[in-house]
DNA sequence: TTCATATTTCGTAATTACGCGAAATAAAGG
DNA sequence: CCTTTATTTCGCGTAATTACGAAATATGAA
């Protein structure tokens, strides 16, 4: 992870509907959902929909995939991963004492 | 954590001068950093700066203590902790193992 | 108080993001 | 091929965000 992908990253949860729609793919877990249950349950207009999930997807937060006549998506848990990992780097100049319970402690 | 506070924390911290002075603030662990170090360490104008530390401080990520004449900013571990439980909330439809190793075991 | 240091507020101009209607494109079934 | 369903692209008007100079404010030292 490195700053400018950070930032396209954080840009697409810092909006109150694409957020809506990560949590919602993160509820329905791995196996994707189809793009058009989300615009239902969400009650999006189809081009509204189609931008935010492009934009999702172009910031690496969830992974499409074509199934029949769907796109089923699905959220990236190595993304959010990556993105803490790379907010708490090198975290307190290396003394992980100074916030050892707070923080994963593989950071 | 609710949505517009997360929402609020993910715009803080889409942006390149925010995110870089919040990872500085990391770096230098829980003691805080005087903002005109860190003004000095990203080469910062006073005013741009101070828009900034207040966005973070608003924003939760940051707590400000005013230590004789300056004033110590700190990053807020447990704000951190907050984002992600709330991205991932209910996740994989309560089905544990559909995300486990991936997810942090206490979401 | 007087001065120097540290931080915030305000105004402005340039840039970017937003929702969504309408039209175009893609894929699969009949 | 033709139709239906699913998704994307384009264009427009509107609204929010940005950096920063200049001035104001706050704090502590002399």
């Amino acid at each position: 992870m490195n700053q400018p992908d950070a930032i396209d990253a954080f840009s697409a949860l810092a909006h109150d509907t694409r957020l809506a729609i990560f949590r919602l793919l993160v509820q329905r877990g791995p196996a994707g959902t189809p793009a058009m249950e989300v615009g239902r349950l969400l009650d999006l207009k189809p081009s509204t929909l189609s931008g935010h999930l492009a934009t999702l997807k172009r910031a690496g937060l969830v992974t499409a995939e074509r199934q029949h006549r769907e796109i089923l998506y699905a959220p990236s848990f190595d993304a959010v991963n990556g993105l803490v990992r790379f907010l708490l780097q090198d975290c307190c100049g290396g003394d992980k004492s100074a916030c050892a319970g707070v923080v994963p402690p593989d950071v």
